[in-house]
DNA sequence: GCGTAGAACGAACGGTCGTTCTATTTTCTT
DNA sequence: AAGAAAATAGAACGACCGTTCGTTCTACGC
């Protein structure tokens, strides 16, 4: 690896952090050369722009998501055991990665959703591959007939999404200790519905 | 009411719109006073501190969502449909209110979690508060014996909350038009599942 | 009509923002 | 070892931030 890919490396991953925290708006390129012992603009160097910043921190956050919680869960057996690791490893990901301000992509989300331009464009895009990867892991459980197979995989991971965001939100906003608690018994309840035969 | 009042409302309603797209950090005194052809100076007067002005707009935001959200979903019949009604009314008050960015309360979730202060602390309180609200909602509905008494009203407002957040996240990041479809087909599911007696 | 309190103003403060230069040092290639 | 290329530093920029200050305007009780 170049030094200068190493330095950048280095960057990403306190810029993640600090993201976590402050907002990728709220990450400013002197406080993150000043954490790191760089000048401003040396930083700066590497990105040309703080969109671009933006930009490489949410494919950093990326990489690094497949790693901990995708890939991981993959590993687990096909179906509803997967659909379990994936909730589980999701559940933890903002300690193991580590995200001191926890999910960098939910954070994100707020902070994008009415500013136009790459940064959202990326996170839009990420964000619809991680419902689609819910989704495919929804349909595993189906073809091995664990979960009704009438059921519509992209609805239940919308369902399986909020209630990882109404943990989000307890956890971090509320600081409820019981959050996860709550979220696994809903994510539990979801999935049994699923495996009944309709009324 | 006093001159000031007067223009302190006007503020806070500007303030409120403009928030909602980019957050209550976003917000800035100088723009704030710009579109309301106010001097910088002028508007700081009414508050003293942008913390202050970021409480009293999370104060304005509380009574209007009181108003569109809460107070007419009382005036629906107590149980299921009460509960029913406040759904509708929440997936609708962005647009009622009006708030172009979407529920300020989301918004400010994710701004302010990670920032201790008093506009923290009074989102906070407001967020149980609309949490209480919904599981009151609930008891309600269980003590009509439309839902099973047995049922944890705190877990159900937990993945009612969970169902609105992925419906905001759907809209507002996603763009997907079927969101609200989506959000009231789940709403629907959960409901009827509290219904039936247990397996 | 006058005096006074509150409301709004305009200018300025020190700071920080993202960005742009130029110059210097470090790293890599040959 | 030499020369090219990449990486970093440092100073400066215009813009805007929240905040302060002293002044001016405006409305209302006497």
């Amino acid at each position: 690896m170049n030094r200068g890919a190493e330095t950048r490396e280095a960057i990403l991953d306190h810029a993640l952090r600090l993201a976590s925290e402050v907002g990728l708006e709220g990450l400013t390129i002197g406080q993150l050369a000043g954490a790191l012992e760089l000048s401003k603009s040396g930083l700066f160097a590497h990105f040309g722009s703080k969109d671009e910043l933006q930009v490489q921190v949410l494919n950093h956050a990326a990489r690094r998501f497949t790693e901990i919680v995708v890939r991981p869960a993959l590993a687990a057996p096909r179906g509803v055991a997967r659909l379990q690791a994936i909730f589980e490893r999701w559940v933890r990901w903002p300690r193991e990665a580590p995200l001191p301000g926890g999910c960098i992509f939910v954070q994100a989300a707020s902070e994008l959703d009415d500013r136009p331009g790459a940064p959202r464009d990326r996170l839009v895009a990420l964000q619809r591959e991680w419902l689609a990867t819910l989704a495919r892991v929804v349909r595993g459980a189906q073809e091995l007939g664990e979960l009704r197979g009438d059921l519509d995989a992209e609805q239940l991971a919308f369902e399986l999404y909020g209630i990882m965001l109404s943990c989000n939100h307890a956890m971090r906003l509320l600081r409820d200790r019981h959050a996860v608690e709550r979220a696994r018994r809903a994510f539990d309840r979801l999935v049994e519905a699923g495996r009944r035969p309709p009324a």
